[in-house]
DNA sequence: TCACCTTCCGTAAACGTTTACGACACTAAT
DNA sequence: ATTAGTGTCGTAAACGTTTACGGAAGGTGA
């Protein structure tokens, strides 16, 4: 079955009233509109994706973009597999499908999204790996494309975003941390220019601050957000002056690493050194177990497409109080280590 | 800047000409293909897709399908990552570009399939997750469309396909353990379908066979390919009849779980239990390190899109000589295990 | 009977490209 | 002076849909 032509003939119809029993428009005969739809089911004829997309000029699809070195976030499969589903869900009401664009590593970011918004690839895009600076923004928002941002940037342009509440946990880490008496704490935040480590910091800071205890720039740890990583980072950790005595960690292969790190120096997370980090699904296997903070990353996905459609006008009309930003929360595990 | 139809107006010359000079078609003048490439580089000028592919009959694209569900293979982000950035490489030659087609947990993978394929959404296709049998298969040989699977099926229809050599792998792994003294040797697999459960468990009961031992049925452990997967099969392992002394395991997360499960019961890997698995990036930062089986992810990337591209008769020149299929070696990795 | 409305369907244009074809100008060879 | 060839470009058709428009057939009310 080539197209909608043959199938026109074989059912002795025109074309276009084909097409308007298969995209349920109101103007045919219920008895034709059956007959169609059966023949479309026993050819399994789908409607070709460029043509269609020419003349509605939509494509019907959501594009989620990722960068293809996987340090780039740390944040793990597990992550966006599950802000995919919950993505999907809200897309499938709309028979819209969503695809992962993946950029390469050896690619510019921007650079790529201007081809892909140049092509018309996509109705929607979701954003992730937001950087400090990020000029896929002004990219999008010039192109007058759909977006939102899993995460900020100095680069918004009223987009709609959604963040994890990493300013939450900062403040509920650092309070219990100081609860403990903790009084020289550390962080770690990934290298590079993803945003979120400027956010985290600074909300540190100003937690600290609270509390009349101050954040030591030689306790702001950066690295690679991996298990190497999190490995060096427990060598500068140990060797840092004025040994610090907590560390709160955003990612979980960073944890694995700085574990193996400290157990090699002798040190136990939760006795020697308190460890604050965040949930993935290994980390209630880690030994002793971590004290971390868990996002609902499902729901996540949810609500990113529910915001998404809203500020689309083919399907706003069925979101009209989807949040255009949100601090995404944090549930607290406490764990052993700190 | 819209289409080319405006490119061509502000030039002052036909779209015809504009195209053939963004093309590299030889018919037309040096001049002219420098003023339009200029000035398509000053306006961000990109082909529309729609439009293209339309016309084209081919979309420039390749198509990674996997399962959004994130406990299918067990396989980690790091594993696709790694992949994705060979195959992009190699794509990148060609200007083709990899997108991942994401079929949600709530759609089942073989009408997906038919929905991209009836599209015309992408022109080679590259299939994860194989199952002992798989429709997918028989949906894109009818089809036509180029694809490559990474991994076998019983449903194969003669295209080109790799995969991981764990029978290599389940070979080295018993032999090493009976080397070793081992007589009761269990092994864990995915549970489900994934069609490599077949394939490791065969391997292992003939290589058991060899040393004139057999695999034990009670001795084959089902799990999900994550933690508490490896947790739970860590539990039955202890409370299984014939007590074995080796594990052999396929997937990371399995691996984190089932280090806890034993961890608990007192039991230590390398020392009362022996533990083979498939390398990751965290599992040198395991303790006791893990003894495990690593393959080149990024070579097979580019190994696996060659082998694609060769089937493909707009690329197949270059690739005169790539594999049709490939049982891709995995390094045997000494740790402290095993 | 006529006018008017409704229901259903066919016709054809449009979406943005690529490319086969032919036209034109010029050069080179006969 | 004719022919053939080369280099460059414009024209228009084609790709597979969706949809605005109009027409035919039938029903309804005056």
């Amino acid at each position: 079955m080539k197209g909608i032509r043959q199938l026109a003939d074989h059912l002795d119809i025109s074309i276009g009233t084909v097409s308007r029993a298969l995209n349920g428009k109101p103007d045919v005969n219920d008895e034709t509109r059956r007959r169609v739809l059966e023949a479309a089911e026993k050819f399994g004829y789908v409607a070709n994706q460029a043509g269609r997309s020419l003349r509605k000029g939509a494509t019907g699809i959501i594009g989620f973009m990722m960068q293809t070195g996987h340090e780039i976030t740390g944040q793990g499969d597990t992550f966006f597999m599950s802000v995919f589903d919950g993505v999907q869900t809200v897309l499938a009401r709309h028979k819209l499908d969503l695809v992962a664009l993946l950029c390469s590593s050896e690619e510019d970011p921007d650079a790529y999204m201007k081809r892909v918004v140049a092509r018309g690839f996509a109705d929607g895009i979701i954003l992730s790996a937001t950087r400090y600076r990020d000029d896929r923004f002004g990219t999008l928002h010039k192109a007058g494309i759909p977006f939102i941002s899993l995460g900020r940037s100095r680069s918004d342009v009223g987009q709609p975003w959604y963040d994890l509440d990493f300013e939450g946990m900062a403040e509920t880490a650092i309070d219990r941390l100081v609860a403990k008496g903790h009084k020289k704490i550390a962080i770690g935040r990934p290298e590079g220019e993803i945003n979120l480590g400027y956010v985290f910091e600074e909300r540190c800071h100003a937690a600290l601050a609270r509390h009349g205890l101050r954040l030591d720039p030689a306790h702001v740890f950066r690295s690679r957000p991996n298990e190497s990583g999190g490995y060096k980072l427990a060598r500068n950790f140990i060797a840092a002056p004025a040994q610090p005595t907590a560390m709160v960690l955003l990612n979980e292969a960073t944890v694995i690493g700085f574990y193996r790190g400290l157990e090699e120096a002798g040190l136990t997370p939760g006795r020697e050194v308190a460890v604050i980090g965040q949930y993935s699904p290994l980390v209630q296997f880690l030994s002793p177990r971590l004290t971390c903070f868990r996002p609902a990353l499902r729901d996540l996905g949810v609500a990113v497409a529910e915001s998404l459609l809203s500020t689309m006008p083919a399907f706003a009309d069925a979101y009209p109080q989807a949040p255009r930003q949100c601090l995404w929360p944090m549930n607290f595990i406490e764990g052993e280590s700190g």
